[in-house]
DNA sequence: TCCGAGCTACGGAAAAAACCGTTGACAAAG
DNA sequence: CTTTGTCAACGGTTTTTTCCGTAGCTCGGA
């Protein structure tokens, strides 16, 4: 149960990591919605290899980084986090706002409903 | 649509605000789990008051701060920030991670399942 | 050989966050 | 009146985060 933290930043850049599942230094800042010079991202990454949350391997002559926390490690962490301080610890209450967002769509409901019937099936 | 934001401290003594309703700042100081100087808590509640996410008003010789913004409008806002960076805006992926917890009870599941019966009544 | 392009390492400035000591105000107790 | 305890304001230190310039390496082309 080790807390995976990261920085607001830390998390921009892990979310590009994720979604394309590496990249190089420049790939990244190109990703990054903000206009960061080059040695910014390096930085950034540079600490998430110190925190051991992405590795390198030679790629070229640059560096290809890649994760080595999965994104639902983090969202886990992340989750649990905010359930704690903003709901009091209930899972339900999150549940709630989670689904009385008015910009979900029928059908993602009704998949999530089947996820929720899945998942109690399996409940002894 | 304003994006609510919190440091990692700031969100430990909102969490203790929105728990008990209001607090002063011996009782936020003690409901934290760390052992802070008064003045360091007192500084965190004076940041947030800066930033307009609690007020106060007199209480014998004291202040009682209380909360400016709901749990809900926080927790939108950190929800949201997950799904985005995590979860690639899915709520459907944040969704299947959350009822995939082993810790949930059945009984939590079974309302779950009601919230989101209700939540589809009202989808046109 | 020399030059420039592209890359990382390094160090450090600037800003933000976390934390606390000191001061002065006030009131209650002696 | 004096002491003691409690409080907020203020200023400042330390640590963390963010951001970048410079130096040095290597490769390819003139």
């Amino acid at each position: 149960m080790d807390e995976i933290t990261f920085t607001p930043r830390e998390l921009d850049v892990m979310s590009i990591l994720w979604r394309s599942g590496s990249g190089t230094v420049n790939e990244v800042r190109e990703a990054l919605g903000d206009e960061l010079a080059y040695t910014s991202v390096l930085s950034v990454l540079q600490t998430l290899e110190d925190k051991g949350y992405v590795r390198h391997e030679p790629e070229g002559r640059a560096y290809r980084y890649h994760p080595t926390v999965a994104p639902e490690a983090a969202g886990h962490s992340a989750l649990a986090r905010i359930r704690e301080a903003v709901y009091q610890g209930s899972a339900e209450l999150m549940f709630a706002q989670l689904v009385s967002d008015r910009k979900l769509k029928r059908d993602e409901l009704e998949r999530m409903r089947r996820l929720l019937a899945e998942r109690l099936k399996e409940e002894p």
